[in-house]
DNA sequence: TCAGTTGCGTTATGCTATAACGTGTGTCAT
DNA sequence: ATGACACACGTTATAGCATAACGCAACTGA
């Protein structure tokens, strides 16, 4: 029932994520991760690829960069019981702060089914400039 | 007071987007207008600043590609009075919806002002099927 | 034991976007 | 008019993001 272990290079990938505190390029994954044996960017890719998959991961659309989901609490990653994720990004200082609100993903959810639409993977990202940068 | 004409290149490139009835890459656009005298990207991405500069053209963040504005209606791209557009994207037909809702809008805002976090550009897109491609 | 699946490593390539340079043209205050 | 400025344009080169296609190794389950 329970996924299964990550392998080594998922592992590395998601530490170096976690441990950042600001979104990553894959690439800069890339150079991060070099002193440990990685020398292509599809290393990367592929570790991402399953780490989204899991939610574990997720990625910026208006960055072209990956984050660490916030919901570090085991439930949320294994489970991904929540709805669409979104995310508000500074542009100065780089933060990214995640969050969830149900209004939300209920609007876009009537949306969709007043068009026969079915959602497959809903983006949110919030650009500008957090309390402490906005002087 | 009215917004100054569009040059060539502008020209161009907006109705490229215009006439097509799915996203175009920067690189699509550049192709169809190298019959124009179009050579390199950068005169693509140079009128497209502009037109998204205008409201009159939008990026779709999780395609890297670029719609004309569903609201054709002149009042609308010249003073971009609405709020954030949203965007449904059908990944079987590439195509496009374009909608606003105030609600979600709203609920936003209302977000950003509690977390002092001052919003500049908001993304959405909800990937998916289509009514017609759901099958 | 053998077929199927998954992860890995490597090389090469393709797609997306911008830097840095110089040119021409218009505006407008002097 | 002239010089300063802003702006669009064209070109070459380069940076940054992502995947195709190959082959190998390890595991799993008939």
């Amino acid at each position: 029932m329970t996924a299964p272990a990550l392998t080594k290079n998922q592992s590395l990938v998601f530490d170096v994520l976690s441990r950042s505190d600001a979104p990553l390029s894959a690439y800069t994954i890339l150079d991060k991760l070099r002193e440990h044996g990685f020398r292509a960017p599809l290393q990367v890719y592929r570790a991402l690829d399953k780490l989204l998959e899991r939610g574990m991961v997720h990625r910026l659309e208006s960055l072209n960069a990956f984050v660490a989901c916030a919901h570090q609490e085991k439930e949320c990653c294994v489970g991904h019981g929540h709805g669409t994720v979104a995310f508000a990004i500074c542009e100065s200082c780089g933060h990214v702060v995640e969050f969830h609100d149900h209004a939300v993903d209920h609007r876009l959810d009537d949306w969709a089914r007043q068009r026969k639409f079915k959602p497959a993977k809903t983006t949110i990202e919030i650009r500008g400039l957090c309390d402490a940068c906005a002087a």
